[in-house]
This record gives structure tokens, sequence and C-alpha cells, in this order.
DNA sequence: AGGCTTGAGTTTGTATACAAAAGCCTTTAG
DNA sequence: CTAAAGGCTTTTGTATACAAACTCAAGCCT
């Protein structure tokens, strides 16, 4: 979609802008990635001058990024005291998982009595595969990845992109969520059931796809053990460096 | 809420900033105000200088509320084309609606079978007495807030802040819809169905109040005649002038 | 005569400089 | 030895300057 330039410079490059537009688009993906995967703690300070050397961009750039993140709910932005990771509440956590019922359930009702067009149940097929695979593995994070990019392909189907940006809200947070209160066991169980949906997606049967998309995101909700979590400091530039390195799954 | 000093300073201010925190809050307000009743039509371009005259500020402080104005949708933000207030597309607005009747109406079957707190149904009483005052008036730009505040006071029984917030980015987008598509008769006959899911919330009849929601929202949609429209011309400081002197109702 | 190119003027993109506020550490008095 | 107060450092807030990109229009070439 973007240019993708091969911007993986020495990083401490001397020119000072290698002028390729979505520069920062590619700098917001890092720092969302950096959050929604664990590798920033919720309550991790984000100082400006830190994230614009990492980037090697100026404080102006890294502002208007943190400004979206920030409308995002994934980091807090407190007046002159800069921003952090956001840390969502006990209540706020809870609020997340009703809304996502809401419009996850909702949504799913909504859609055609008619089954999905095979194209779009063959890709959740694929995503659950992989999801198995990431699984198998023991990759984690690539799990978690892959089940929140499930629940988004399928309110695709809703075709409703006020809606489908929202629960991309929804399940950014939700991974937050998971790194305050999550427990290592609750995200395993996902894999057989994602299935499932598939099946009842494919016989058209909505009512009952509504009905297990609910206990779904219930089940995931009771797996929280809703207690508190502590700060951690974190080294910005070792976390960039490797996240840009990394292969990437297509989105 | 917050410290509302007497900020309607000459606009010509020679102190750089009168350091009052909540300016850029106030500024936000004002261009918000400006888009959702219809003060700035939809495609009227926002230029930063312009409107950092206006407002007394530098280029640095509009970027920041224009940035939030672009990830509510209420403008568009092209790159090195600047600010033009959005132009949602026909499909947009009916993306616009029914994600309104997913959210709302689910909500609604959410909230507790037990009837709301009288205070709540006090409220949304005193609302649409508002609204009927309003539009005996004659005041179309009032009636239309206040309708958008009924919508969003009823979803607050749902007691869920990103689903509040989500419903108010639909609601702002849905007077940018009228905007461009509305006819004028179509706001006329609110008053009197608003009374009616008020009834139907202290029977806490929730079925009855989804069922209510979805068909009232489809009147709106159906009141719309979704055809093009042009731009124009528009000048902003005499704009915001006006808008910084009106009383304003609450919230 | 029409389309393409080139120029000025305008508007946005980005960096940097400076000022204000918050945090932290030292120092001093009780 | 503790606690409060003061200055020092770090970090953010804001403005301004300069560079790049786009717009629009006039002129030139085909």
């Amino acid at each position: 979609m973007n240019v993708k330039t091969a911007s993986v410079l020495p990083l401490g490059g001397l020119e000072t802008g290698p002028r390729e537009r979505g520069r920062d688009e590619e700098i917001y993906r890092s720092l969302y990635t950096a959050i929604v995967e664990h590798h920033l703690a919720p309550g991790a300070r984000l100082p400006e001058d830190a994230l614009a050397e990492s980037f090697g961009i100026s404080r102006t750039g890294i502002r208007k990024v943190l400004q979206r993140l920030a409308h995002e709910r994934l980091i807090e932005l407190a007046p002159n005291r800069g921003a952090t990771v956001a840390q969502p509440s006990v209540q706020e956590a809870r609020e997340v998982f009703a809304a996502r019922r809401i419009v996850e359930c909702a949504a799913l009702t909504e859609i055609g009595r008619e089954p999905p067009p095979v194209a779009a149940l063959d890709e959740l097929k694929r995503i659950v595969a992989a999801e198995t695979d990431a699984q198998a593995r023991g990759d984690k994070r690539e799990a978690i990845h892959l089940s929140g990019l499930f629940h988004l392909r399928v309110l695709a189907l809703a075709d409703n992109r006020p809606l489908s940006d929202f629960l991309g809200q929804l399940v950014s947070r939700t991974s937050l969520v998971i790194a305050m209160y999550g427990t290592p066991l609750a995200a395993g169980c996902n894999r057989c059931r994602h299935e499932q949906l598939i099946e009842l997606l494919a016989a058209g049967d909505t009512a009952a796809a509504a009905r297990w998309m609910d206990e779904h995101l219930r089940e995931i909700e009771a797996g929280c053990a809703f207690a508190e979590s502590e700060p951690q400091a974190t080294d910005l530039k070792r976390i960039f460096a490797e996240i840009a390195k990394r292969p990437r799954s297509e989105v």
C-alpha cells in the first residue's frame, strides 16, 4: 500500500529526511505494534526526545503520531507530563469488552441471512490456520495478533467502515487490557473456537453466530484476572530496532 | 468543567498566550460547533494561516486541533493540500446510519430490564422540552443540536464510555450528512417521536425501545435526498466571531 | 487554436529555538 | 535523622523560520 522504501537505513541517517511520504505512517505503525504486541508495557513513559532520536526525526513529527495514538486511547497524554502507554483501569477494561460484545454481536445479526462469499470464508480459514501454526510454535504475540485480525475480518463482513474502525480501536485496547490483566492461558483456547464461528457463518445461521460471539467474548473477559500491575523501565531504541527488522505478517 | 476565563479578549491580543489551559480545547470547540451547526459547509477549505490568525495563535496550535477533527472525520486532511470540511459520500452517509442503528439499538437492548433512574428520564424530558421550544421558535440549528444530544443521553444509559464516544462521532457526522443531503422537513418530525421513546424506557420495555430506535433512524435516513452538493466560499473570521458571542447551551 | 510547460504565489511540512512547567536532588534547619 | 525549601535538570508547549509541494495562470511551442 505505501511505498515501503528501503528505510531500514543505518538509523543514524545523515540526511535529515529520506523524503518518502508515509514516513510518519511508518513511525505510527512501529509505535502501534510495539504497544499492542507488548514490547512497551502499560505505563511506560514515551519522551518525545527519545522517540525523535530513535526515529531520526524531530519532535514535531513525533507529536503528530503521539496525538493520533492518544486519540485511539493507546497512550495517555497528560499536560506537561508527556505520553505514557495507556493503563486501562478495570472499569475501562470491562467497558471495552462490553462495547465489543454489543458491536460484534449486533453486526453479526445484521449481515445478510445468506452465507458470506466463499472468498471471505477462505480468508478466515487461512487466518485460523496461521493462528494454529503460531500457537503450535508458541509464538504468543503472533497468536494474539491473528486472533484480533480474525475478529476484524469477521466484522468486515458487515461492510461498514465506521464500525470496522471502531472495532479496530477496541481490539487494540483489548491487547492492552490483556497486557495488564491477562493470564497466560486465556489466549490458548481460541483456536478451536474460531473454527466453530466459520461453520456457523457458512451455514448462514446469523443468530447462532451472534450468540457464539457473545459467549466467546465473555470467556476472554473471564480469562482476565483483574488485579493491579506495575510499570517497568524500557529502552526504546532496542525495541524499535527489533520491530523494524521483523518480517511483517500481511495486514 | 474547564476554567472558562474571560478569554473573549480583543482577539488581536498583544501578549502571545493568555496561559489559560484549555485554550486549544476552546478552539476545537469553536471549529466543531461551526461544522456541526452548518456555519461551515462541507467542502469548505480551512487554511492553517487563516485559522491561526482568526484565533490569534500560531499554526502549531491549529494543527493539533485540525488533526483531532480529522480523526473524528469532521474534516479531511489531504497531504500538501490542507484541511477541508468533510464531504461524506452517499455510501459513507449510509454507513453512518447503519452504524448508528447497530450501536444504538444493541445498546438499548443491553441496558437492564428495569427502567432507568428517574433523574435520567427527567433529563431526557427536559431535552425534549427544549427541543420542542427550539422548533416552535424555528431555530433549526438548536433543534438539530438537541436532537443529537437526546440520542447521546439515551446511549449514556448504557454507561459505556467507548460506545458513547463513538456515538458522539457518528452524531457529528450525521450532522454533516444532513448538511449535504438533508431536506428541510426531515428534522421536523422528531419531537413527538422522542417522547415516545421516553415512555418505552420508563415502562422498561427495552425490546420495544430498540425496535422504535431502529425505525426512527431509518426514517431520518429516508428523509435525506441523496444527491450531490456544491462547495461554497466562506469568511472564517466572521463565523467564529458570531459563535464566540453566542450563548452556549449546556454541553 | 489547443495543449504543454514554466513561473510566481500560496500553502503545507519540518526543524529548531526559546520559554514555561514539572520532577529531582541537594541542602539546610528543626 | 527527618522534612521542607530551594535551585537545577529534564521535558513539554509554542512560535517562527525555512524548505518543499501544490495551484493557477500565462506564455510558448506544435
